[in-house]
This record gives C-alpha cells, sequence and structure tokens, in this order.
DNA sequence: AACGGAGTCAACCGCATTAAA
DNA sequence: ATTTAATGCGGTTGACTCCGT
C-alpha cells in the first residue's frame, strides 16, 4: 500500500471504487481532461491514459453498462462495420451510451464464434456455379478476360479483353462473385493503366466468408451448415446453392479436414501449396492467392 | 465437484494524431 | 518549424463467469 505513495510508482491492472470516487471527484471539479495532472498532483497513482480510459469506458454518464446489444444495436454495428471498417469510435458515436470497447468486444466475439463455427465443421470453399460467369474467365495470371458483360447505361467493357486483377470484392461478406454482375462502372480508370487498374466488384450473389485474424477472406459453410441465427446478415446474400465438393478440384489428401484444420490454425490457408506461405489481407483476395489457383478457374467458366 | 470450453469484459500496449511549448 | 507531451484509437490479452459434461 504505501508503494502508491512512493514517487514514479504507476499502478496497473483493476480500479477500485476509491480510486473511482478520486477520478469522479477530479473529473467533476476540471471536466473531461488534464488527465496527466491526477498524478503529478498526486491523486492517483494511475496514468493520464488509464484515467481517461476508465472515464470512458466505465464512469462517464449515461454508459449501457452489463446490458447486451440490442438487435437494432447489432444491425447498426454489422451495417456500419461493413460501411467502415474497424472504426470502432466512429461507429460507437452512433451507439447511444456504447464505448469503442463495447463495440470492438461485440464484434470480436462475434467474429470469434464466427470462426468456431467454421473450426468445428470443417469443410471446403464451395465452387461458382457451373452456369455462372461465364461472362468472363479468371485467368492464371492475375487477369481477368472479359467475353461479354451485360450493358448498363452506357459503360460497357470491351469484350475479349484481359485486365489485370488488383482487387475484388468487400471485406465483410465476399467470395466466388458472379461475374457476370460486373459493369464498366465498376472498373476505375480502366482505359488509363492496365497495369494498374483497379477492378472493384459489388457481387450480386456472394458466399458469406470471414476475415480470419491474419486478414484472410475465407469462404463459410454451405448455408445448409451456417447457423445464420448468429449471422443474420450474411442469410440475405446467400441466394444461390452451393457446391460443397469444391476441394475436389485441389489435391484430396493436402485438403484434408486434418490440413484444413491446420490452415485454421496457421491462420493462412495454402490449398495444398505447403511451400507457398505468402501473407495476405483482405483487400487482395485474388491478387494474393497463389497463380496456380486461378488455373481451376479456367475450368469452370469454359 | 471438478474440469474445460466459450463468452464477456476491463485494461494494457503501441502507434498515430493533435496540442502546447 | 521543431520537439515534446497529451490524447485518442485499435489490437490484444488475461481474468472472470457461465454452462455443459
Amino acid at each position: 500500500m504505501e508503494r502508491e505513495f512512493e514517487k514514479g510508482y504507476i499502478k496497473k491492472g483493476p480500479w477500485s471504487s476509491e480510486e473511482d470516487e478520486v477520478l469522479l471527484e477530479h473529473v467533476k471539479k476540471y471536466g473531461s481532461r488534464d488527465w496527466s495532472s491526477i498524478r503529478s498532483k498526486g491523486l492517483l497513482p494511475r496514468t493520464g491514459k488509464s484515467c481517461r480510459l476508465r472515464w470512458v469506458n466505465k464512469l462517464r454518464p449515461n454508459l449501457k453498462t452489463g446490458c447486451k446489444f440490442s438487435a437494432e444495436e447489432e444491425s447498426v454495428v454489422i451495417e456500419l462495420q461493413k460501411q467502415f471498417g474497424n472504426k470502432w469510435a466512429k461507429i460507437a458515436a452512433c451507439l447511444e451510451g456504447r464505448t469503442d470497447n463495447d463495440v470492438k468486444n461485440f464484434w470480436s466475439s462475434r467474429r470469434k464464434r464466427l470462426e468456431r463455427t467454421l473450426a468445428r465443421t470443417p469443410s471446403p470453399p464451395f465452387k461458382q456455379q457451373k452456369n455462372k460467369g461465364k461472362d468472363m474467365l479468371i485467368l492464371n495470371n492475375n487477369q481477368v478476360k472479359v467475353e461479354k458483360v451485360p450493358e448498363r447505361g452506357s459503360n460497357k467493357l470491351e469484350e475479349n479483353l484481359t485486365y489485370p486483377i488488383s482487387y475484388m470484392g468487400n471485406k465483410e461478406v465476399f467470395n466466388m462473385i458472379n461475374l457476370s454482375d460486373l459493369t464498366k462502372s465498376n472498373y476505375q480508370n480502366i482505359e488509363n493503366d492496365l497495369n494498374t487498374v483497379e477492378v472493384e466488384v459489388t457481387p450480386l450473389h456472394t458466399v458469406p466468408s470471414f476475415e480470419s485474424s491474419s486478414g484472410y477472406n475465407f469462404p463459410l459453410l454451405p448455408e445448409s451448415q451456417m447457423d445464420f441465427s448468429l449471422f443474420p446478415e450474411c442469410q440475405n446474400l446467400v441466394q444461390e446453392p452451393f457446391d460443397s465438393n469444391f476441394m475436389d478440384m485441389f489435391e484430396q489428401e493436402k485438403c484434408s479436414d486434418c490440413v484444413w484444420s491446420q490452415k485454421l490454425e496457421t491462420k493462412l490457408p495454402t490449398l495444398g501449396l505447403e511451400g507457398n506461405s505468402q501473407s495476405t489481407n483482405s483487400n487482395c483476395f485474388f491478387k494474393d492467392f497463389p497463380t496456380e489457383i486461378f488455373e481451376y478457374f479456367e475450368d469452370i467458366s469454359t
């Protein structure tokens, strides 16, 4: 206890009610600022950062402490996360009585649940419907070949040209795009520089995926195996039946459940290409696939 | 009753940004 | 204009509780 009054001592860990009182008193007198002065005045052996955090997350008035996120709050978080990414403070600002920490905790436990759901039922991803995507081929050099793209307005991609892929999909829900949904409006600067063009797709037909902690977007289970009560926002997006034999396209033994689980453990599914352990992130799904994988897609669309 | 897995929550850390000197 | 301190934010961790076996 005497330690608390030693010079240079900084207390960490849980806050006592006495400390809370001191902090509240300070805020009452001086407002929610000058956090560092709490320590320099010898009021508490806590850093300014620690004091601010305690205030923001626990002592601030009108906080909804101890009550779970309502269904409405959940859908707001899901929607805003899709929109802004992991900008928890920004998202929390739209929810009365919730802190960025609350939102962050909500999201990460939701994500953990999602990852566990997948890990519990090892299952391969699924291939695109064979009758889909005939308008484009994904080539084995990270390029797409546009054979026919539906017209929307005056924008129409030239047919029988190849375009490089640098980015496809979006962060939250993504995969196995129905390529006929592409329009020129999704291509930016396509006339300018074919080497740097960004391909951005808003797929109408999607398969839910999750982003592992490594940032890798990974397809989820066929809907028959998914518990959509946990991920309601995914349910609407699944419009097509899945082909659960997708993995047959890859070498069976390397993609066994066992290996699949290992991939999850290592956070980096290599899809049977063990030597290739490049890192990847959610913004470059196809780009960071080993190029060999694209050979399989050629078959599908022909 | 003991144990382990899952879920929740509070608080820390490092880095980025902003404000003050 | 530069440096330093304070603040803000996102990622992570560990303690705790709950629940099923």
